[in-house]
RNA sequence: UCCUCCUUAGCUCAGUUGGUUAGAGCAUCUGACUGUUAAUCAGAGGGUCAUCCGUUCAAGUCGGAUAGGGGGAG
């Protein structure tokens, strides 16, 4: 049992890319990594052994609210934690649920103690804080563990920005006391991984780097992105946090992005992504590939019986043709989604693994800047 | 051969006692989706109301003929 370690392992010459290495006690994951989201214990239409034989996975989220909501944490604590529960041996980061604090503020109220809000599955009245947070993180026992911080909008005022951003420090130091006064409970270390907020300011996200960093966490989070704000401040925004976050620790970039938002943070430093657009967007019919973006559900594809993707190493992608899969998700059939979601998450999975692989050879910028006229249109 | 019913968007059908630019679902196409309340949501295009002739200020709606189709009787 050992606390995650990050090994630095190629540094690119001509941006700010690396490839490194996180090893946890359920094993290693090869950076820069995509993570598939699995809110609820699962990855939404994609099996355990489809993540690791077809998608290829490495670590999977799952989300703190949901899983408190449902199963709760007494059947997640009786299970064993959640590798057990839902039979995935493979490292797993939790997000904290301040995201949904955020996006479902319809019912929230937000206070120096935390925030109560409404279940969505059957109203009831929960509060979340930091205390509480990392307790039932503790409870559902993954690998990385997130801090409960508070998600504004991405326009935010800096007046706003800046009492959020606050507020989501001294959440911060509650997180770690707590996380410090309490142990893992199923003989696997637990990380917590502090968040860097502070909205579209400059001085704002570089106080909080600072802030975040001195808690000398074991990895650190970017939060805060991709939340409304316009792309190019997204990514000025993620240049400037990894500048004043600590190289020798890994870095992740939450909830980002598209596969040309993740190629551009992997140039400016980040580590770590995570995203429900694959999945989300594959069960709505959108698929990306080495080709571009297609709508599957368009009429072109009918009897175009060529592979879904021959560019990429996935068995299901070099398969099933566009015909096939076109036809079972206008027959809404089951199969349509898990074949969309597991071939956009093999395609997410590839453009990360084929950027270590570059950053590793030296050719990472050409390779990024080759992809970007294949794509024509920036995915 | 006769009787009867039907014909409105690509498909299946709504269309009040004749009265503004004839609607829906599906299909087609487009857009959205970024730490999942989303197998979701939003929008667009598409009709000589089978054809022709009448009645009427006004016809998808009423009358007649023709064509195609369903059912029945011989």
């Amino acid at each position: 049992m050992a606390a995650l370690k990050f090994e630095l392992q190629f540094t690119d010459l001509n941006s700010k890319a690396r490839a490194g290495k996180v090893t946890t006690d359920h094993g290693e994951i090869l950076t820069p990594i995509f993570m598939p989201v699995g809110t609820v214990g699962s990855v939404k239409a994609v099996s355990q052994k489809q993540l690791s034989e077809d998608v290829k996975a490495q670590i999977i989220l799952g989300n703190t609210y949901h899983l408190y909501l449902r199963p709760g944490i007494e059947v997640l604590e009786k299970a064993g934690g959640l590798h057990k529960f839902m039979s995935w041996d493979k490292p797993i980061l939790t997000d904290s649920g301040g995201y949904q604090v955020f996006s479902l503020s319809g019912t929230r109220k937000l206070t120096e103690e935390g925030a109560v809000f409404q279940s969505h599955i059957d109203g009831s009245k929960h509060l979340f804080s930091p205390e509480i947070v990392m307790d039932i993180q503790r409870s559902i026992g993954g690998d990385i563990i997130m801090a409960f911080d508070e998600c504004p909008p991405g326009g935010s005022e800096y007046d706003y920005a800046k009492t959020s951003m606050e507020l989501t420090h001294r959440w911060l130091d509650r997180c770690f006391r707590r996380f410090n006064e309490t142990m893992d409970k199923y003989g696997h270390s637990q990380n917590l991984f502090p968040i860097v907020q502070g909205g579209i300011h400059h001085d704002l996200r570089k106080f909080s780097c600072d802030y975040i960093s001195s808690k000398d966490a074991t990895g650190n989070a970017i939060g805060g992105l991709s939340v409304g704000e316009p792309t190019e401040k997204m990514y000025e925004i993620c240049a400037l946090c990894c500048e004043h976050l600590p190289a020798e620790k890994p870095r992740y970039l939450m909830g980002v992005g598209t596969p040309w938002n993740i190629l551009e943070c992997i140039a400016l430093g980040i580590d770590m992504f995570d995203c429900v657009m694959p999945t989300r967007n594959g069960r709505n019919a959108m698929l990306f590939t080495s080709n571009g973006v297609i709508n599957i559900d368009n009429k072109k594809w009918e009897k175009d019986f060529s592979a879904i993707d021959t560019g990429i190493d996935c068995e299901v992608s070099n398969n099933y043709s566009k015909a096939y899969l076109r036809h079972l998700i206008k027959a809404k059939e089951i199969l349509g989604l898990q074949i969309a979601s597991i071939h956009n998450l093999a395609f997410y999975i590839h453009i990360v693994t084929t950027a270590r692989e570059k950053i590793i050879s030296g050719d990472f910028l050409s390779w990024k800047n080759e992809m970007a006229s294949r794509w024509q249109q920036r995915l």
